[in-house]
Formats: structure tokens, sequence, C-alpha cells
DNA sequence: CCTGATAAG
DNA sequence: CTTAGCAGG
């Protein structure tokens, strides 16, 4: 079984840039998409129902805005987005797919900024990532397999971007972000990229939309397939898709022996 | 003493497409701007504080929206910007500057369209219309010189549109809008412009962004100089310079014997 | 920087 | 069709 996760930062747009193609060659039985930024009555039919996918959106309340949504090829048995709080719930960020025996989360953790292009989201973001790992909690320490795919918005050390050092007071490599993820890892969650890559460099998910930076590979992976100890021992693969086009970032993701 | 209206569409735009070139050449005494766009500080200084110009700057409260602005080369011994009501005056729609015995009304009348494409606002912009023209109502009864200059949103008769026959439904051209212009012009307000002119064809204002709409004249004459009868006696020219780019509208105005 | 999507005209 | 704000990272 392959799990893929994208954030398409517009699925209109990516839409016109070949995403169905994408889609129809991605070899993939669950598809998480990030930001949205549509509701399902604004997107073509062949996008908000493709022919041989089960398809669930949790779109954001502000028009345009963050929104997940998840395709898997077989219909899960219970999709659950809320995680309790209505702060986040409006956002659309939060998706968690039954299948099986095997839970699927898709998530679109915040990014940090604020309106003024401060620091001011962060506590939000903060408390998104506690609220997630809460709700898991229990299934996760119970032997479950559990995989949480998405877009995190935090390279985790220094060798998750090119350019550590010029990014330490920027939003998404704060110590107090990174050590968000570091918890994670410690409380028993596994970075399944590194689990099968080890210590790869210029694995990068995301490239800033400023002339150069992609094909320079001036990059961060701030967008993970984290695995629960019961998942982990089903797990065959992990990879990123670095060659994709269509978004800036690229597509992640996973296989299980499942 | 020439006075000079012009809704230049985003004063940092038409910046760039040479605005302080044809303040410098219109030559004009006093110059009334609609749809600035931007608070002073957002404005270079050479914009927000022009050599040889008395500057008085009335914004929206929301940032890139609406606003007015007016220079004079004399100092008004007074300017309000207040109609008595905060649904207005948030909007930065009005500015009346007195300049000697002289009354010079710079106004933005609101679009008739609302959120939806709908004509939710027309309500709203007929109210304005009417807190306008009850503000002034005692000055012009009293004989008193006032020019009314603005961005009106409403063709007052089909001489005032290149398509009269489809815009009957349209905010702009509607029954009820043409209706408040009327009731100005009965109530002892001249249009400055036909007063001049007579029934002269094709002089329009704003010509719709869509290809080729100014380049074949298709467009609606929309700004107006309205004049008290005090006004009047003085009145030496109107006129309307189509040619000026920069903004959608383009400039219009009156000379006094003043 | 530079792009996606909304709002407004 | 265009200006401008907002958001992303």
């Amino acid at each position: 079984m392959r799990i893929v996760s994208w954030n398409v930062n517009g699925l209109r747009a990516c839409a016109g840039k070949g995403f169905a193609d994408w889609l129809a060659g991605a070899e993939a039985d669950v598809v998480g998409l990030q930001e949205v930024r549509a509701r399902p009555d604004q997107l073509d039919a062949a996008l908000a129902r493709p022919e041989g996918w089960h398809v669930h959106a949790n779109p954001a309340e502000r028009p345009g805005y963050s929104g997940v949504t998840l395709f898997s090829r077989q219909p899960p048995s219970a999709v659950h987005t809320s995680l309790g709080d209505a702060a986040f719930d409006v956002e659309g960020r939060y998706q968690e797919a039954h299948l099986g025996d095997l839970v699927v989360v898709n998530a679109y953790f915040p990014n940090g900024n604020g309106k003024n292009r401060d620091l001011s989201r962060i506590p939000y973001k903060l408390d998104f990532y506690r609220a997630v790992f809460d709700r898991l909690e229990p299934a996760r320490a119970a032997g479950r397999p559990v995989l949480v795919m998405g877009d995190f918005n935090t390279a985790h050390r220094p060798i998750d971007l090119a350019r550590p050092k010029d990014n330490e007071k920027t939003s998404g490599f704060r110590p107090e972000e990174r050590e968000e993820l570091d918890r994670w890892l410690r409380s028993g969650w596994t970075d399944t990229f590194r689990h099968v890559h080890g210590d790869t460099e210029g694995a990068y998910t995301w490239w800033s939309q400023r002339g150069g930076c992609r094909e320079r590979n001036v990059g961060w992976r701030i967008d993970y397939v984290l695995a629960s100890p019961g998942a982990l021992e089903i797990l065959t693969d992990a990879f990123i898709h670095p060659h994709v086009a269509g978004s800036d970032h690229c597509p992640i993701g996973v296989a299980l022996n499942l």
C-alpha cells in the first residue's frame, strides 16, 4: 500500500499544471493534499469526484485559504476532522481516516508567520502540534499503526534545509518549533524518510518561489510522514519526489506491507 | 481658477504611470482625487507632500480601499470630511474645502455593486447621494458658490454612455440611480460639462479595462463637476481630458472667473 | 521575492 | 481586466 502526501498550493492552479495526470500515474492507494484553497464546489467534477477514488474534503471556512483533502482507493470506515477546538477546526487542517486497522492522518500544520510578517502565529502553530499529538497518543501507545502525513511547516535539523545558519530566527526553523518535532520523535514517532534514507543530504520538499531556488535546490524538508511504532513494523519504503512540478512543494510518501 | 477631478484607481499605481508629470503640467489650482487606495504614509514624500501644494487626505479605514485627497495651491480656511454618519465617514469618500468664498467638494460616490456582484450596495449609494445633498443644501440655497466634483458612479442620461440599452439593469445606469442625479439638477445644481458643451456625444470619463473599450471609446460619463447657482455665475469652462492615461478614469474639470 | 486566491471596481 | 491586500514559507 502506497500513501502519498502533497501540499498543492491551490488545487485549482495545480490542476492546470497536470495534477490529474500525476494522480493517474502516482500508483498510490491513499493521497493526502494540503493547501487545497478551494471548496469542493469550486473544483471541476473530475477533481472533486475523480473516477476510482473515494474523496473526503475538509475546507477552511475562509475562502481560498488552507484546506485538506484525502483520496483513497478503499472507502474509509470513518473520517474525523475535529481536534475538539473550533480555532483549529475552522481552518480545515486535519483529517483522520480509518482504513481497516490503519489510521492515516492528513494534516496541514500552521505557518508560524502572522499578519505583519511577525511571529505571532507560532503559539497557534505549537498548540496545533500538541492537539494532534494528544489526539493520537492513545492509538500510538496502544500499538496501533498510525501515520501522520502532511506539511509540518518545520525543518527538523540543520540537514533538513539548505541554509540553516541564515534561518535560525525564521519561523520554520526556530528552536521552539524544532523542539516540538523532537518531542514527537522522543515519544516514539519515527520520521520515515530519515529511517529509510539516513542522513542523505539535499533532500527537500519545499523551495521558495524566488527565482532559481528550486533549480539550485535551495530548499527545506518540511513535509513528513511520521509513523507510530505499530506502523513502523510494516513500513517498506519512504520517498520524496522532488521533480514533480505543479506546486512549490513536492509529493512525498511511504509504502507499507499491507 | 482651474479645478480638476480625477479617479486615479490607486495613486501608487498611477504614480508609476506619470502622475507627478501630469500634476506638474495640469495648470490646476485645485485637484481632487478619488480612489487613492493608500494612506499618506504609504506614498512617496513627493506624492504625499508635493512641492507647491497644500494636501488634505481622507483615507478609508479599510486598507487599499477608496479614499479621497485634495491638492490646492492656496491653503483652505477649513476642510470638513464628516457627513455625520460613521457608515460613510469610515470609507473616506468626502472632503469639503473652503477656499475664500468658494466651497469645493471632492466626493467618491459609492459603487452600487455588492459583494456577490449583486446590487446590494445601491441603498448605501443612494443614501450617500442624499447625505451630500442635504449637507450642501443650506449653502446652495443661500446662493454661495459651491462645486461638487468627483466620481458619481452614475451615468445621467442615455447620451452619457456608449451602450445605454445594454445597461438599464446595471448599477450605474439604473432608474433609481439616474433619478438621484435628476433630483440634484431639478433642485438647482448644474452639470457643468453639459452646460458648456450641450449634447456632445461620445464624451466619457471611464472605460472598462476589458480589452479595446477605451480605444473604441466604449465608455461612460460618470465623473462630474456640479455647480450651485452661485458657482454657475462664475463658471467659464468645463472639460474632459480623455487622453490622459494612468487610470481607467480620465481627469475632468472646470475653470472659474476667480 | 513571487505566486494563489479574494475583494472591489 | 486591473489594483491592492492577504497569506504562504
